[in-house]
RNA sequence: GGCGUCGUCGCCAAGUGGUAAGGCUAGGGUCUGCAAAACCCUCAUCGUGGGUUCGAUUCCCACCGACGCCUCCA
């Protein structure tokens, strides 16, 4: 079955048809690089992981670029954000913006996102834009005026076609005083003449000055991409005018159609409120990580559609650590198994769960064919862990092929597409060698204990370890431990 | 005011024109020396009111409510 997308651009489901078969080019609009990172950001960014991680899977070969807002994003009141944060921090710009764009990473690595191929920054990228301001000036779609030039809107009868927005003929004006020199209330800068003061600035064939935040994406895309690319990501807050900016611009400069689809995010919120840096009520990725591992961040997150908004609390977060930690302990035990096979049975023994195995697996791929549909594909990993879990704590007898189908299955789908599975813990390593013998030798002597009806002995044993974080578990095939 | 999204079990959250996945929590049971883990069982008629249909939670209309964007935000 083919990948099918809910493409915003159309309103509509529909199958996804590279321009080049099998190969993927996208383009997700990236943070402005002047504070931490927060779980807003990680929605957005995790969810485009698991859509290239997916492409990349499904055998695609994905070009993925995702920019660095480091210049031209300005805040209502005029002022760029990155000049701002400098001069509180009394810092160079481009000193906040390496420490935020490092951070960045930082954050992202950590909670596993892949990489973009391309990171390309807005300031590294003056003479491309530059060049688009020229080719729209010359074709009739943008104007000079006294503090910079505007696109002009009213050239280009398709602006809101994304957002479905309709340009407004009356009240121009009542708002949107930003940008003295525009004609109309709805057109918007390409480049804007600095003032002395304003340290981020660049020669251009207008002056000295700065561009205007939208034209970094149209250019830096245009420049990796080619000016049609199959599928452009982004936050669903950047709609507009961000994103809608975007299509106007890079379609008149180039007079080709600029993102086949469009996939966006709905937004992170706190008590129903969306998560954002204006209102305060955020929690930051380093905050976030150091209460909460990195898969169950990423469980959480695709426990519902990337399109839909979630809504972040303690106890939501919690409960995903319980469902990650139910399906985890499955996996540990089929490891555990793995490690330690029970002399005589035979490798293939209990090989009818092989086809159990590619049925889920069929399911799953089935489940993110469909948009993505990562809650739906985490909830077929669940079933499938009822199945091994039964499998496993009965007395068949279960062969390593059998228990190594098991963990690679979970490492293919749970940990290669979703990155909520992680490789073998402690498995390898002298202080894990070393722990594991002191663990074992423990074991031995509360079975021991055990035997003799010493359950003071063997409880005292069981309790100190799990103080320590070490949980037994005594299974009808022997005692088992696992690390908290 | 305009544009849009959403409203499914106590909580989170998929989904379908023919009587609703999964996780968390809760209750009961099995297993266990006791636990833990696991397994089994129980727990919803899908915001309200109309309409279309043999039949709607799923389609249409209205209303109510929440949220997002319209101004910086992933």
């Amino acid at each position: 079955m083919a990948l099918r997308v809910f493409n915003v651009l159309k309103r509509e489901k529909v199958d996804f048809v590279p321009i080049t078969p099998g190969k993927i080019n996208m383009y997700v609009c990236g943070p402005t690089v002047y504070d931490n990172s927060h779980l807003g950001h990680a929605k957005t960014y995790l969810s485009f992981d698991m859509v290239v991680r997916y492409l990349r899977y499904r055998g695609n070969d994905v070009l993925y670029v995702q920019n660095l807002t480091d210049v031209g994003h300005l805040l209502d009141t005029g002022e760029d954000r990155i000049l701002k944060k400098a001069r509180q921090a009394s810092a160079l710009p481009m000193q906040v913006v390496e420490t935020y764009a490092r951070s960045y990473f930082e954050d992202m690595d950590a909670l596993g996102v892949t990489r973009p191929d391309i990171s390309p920054r807005a300031s590294g990228h003056i003479p491309e834009q530059i060049a688009m301001v020229e080719t729209l000036i010359h074709k009739g779609h943008a104007y000079v005026a006294d503090d910079g030039v505007y696109f002009d809107v009213g050239s280009y009868p398709e602006y809101g076609k994304l957002s479905n927005r309709r340009v407004e003929e009356g009240e121009a004006g009542s708002r949107a005083l930003k940008g003295k020199g525009k004609r109309s209330a709805e057109d918007f800068a390409l480049w804007i003449l600095a003032t002395e003061e304003h340290i981020l600035q660049w020669d251009s064939p207008w002056g000295r000055g700065y561009p205007g935040w939208h034209i970094e994406c149209s250019a830096m895309a245009g420049k990796y991409l080619g000016a049609t690319f199959d599928l452009h990501g982004g936050g669903i807050d950047n709609i507009f005018p961000h994103n809608e900016c975007e299509i106007a611009q890079s379609e008149a400069a180039n007079d080709a159609p600029f993102a086949n689809y469009w996939l966006l995010v709905g937004s992170l919120t706190v008590d129903g409120q969306k998560m954002s840096k204006s209102l305060g009520n955020f929690v930051t990725l380093k905050d976030a990580l150091k209460r909460h591992r990195p898969e169950v961040i990423r469980y959480f997150i695709y426990q519902s559609h990337y399109s839909n908004p979630i809504d972040y609390s303690d106890g939501a977060l919690e409960a995903a650590g319980s469902g990650w930690e139910r399906m985890m302990t499955a996996v540990r035990f089929a490891r555990d198994k793995l490690r330690h096979p029970v002399a005589g049975v035979s490798p293939d023994a209990a090989s009818i769960f092989l086809p159990v195995l590619e049925d889920y697996k069929a399911k799953f791929i089935e489940a993110m064919d469909d948009d993505f549909n990562a809650p739906n594909a985490i909830a077929i990993l669940q079933s499938l862990t009822t199945e091994v879990n039964k499998l496993l704590n009965s007395a068949q007898p279960v062969g390593v092929e059998v228990l190594k189908a098991i963990n690679d299955h979970y490492l293919e789908l749970g940990g290669k597409v979703l990155g909520i599975v992680p490789e073998a813990e402690s498995t390898s390593g002298a202080d894990a060698a070393r722990l594991e013998g002191v663990v074992r030798m423990l074991i031995e002597m509360r079975a021991q204990a055990r035997k003799e009806k010493q359950f003071a002995r063997a409880d005292q044993i069981r309790d100190q370890l799990k103080d320590l974080g070490i949980v037994l578990e005594d299974r009808a095939d022997g005692t088992f431990f696992r690390v908290e």
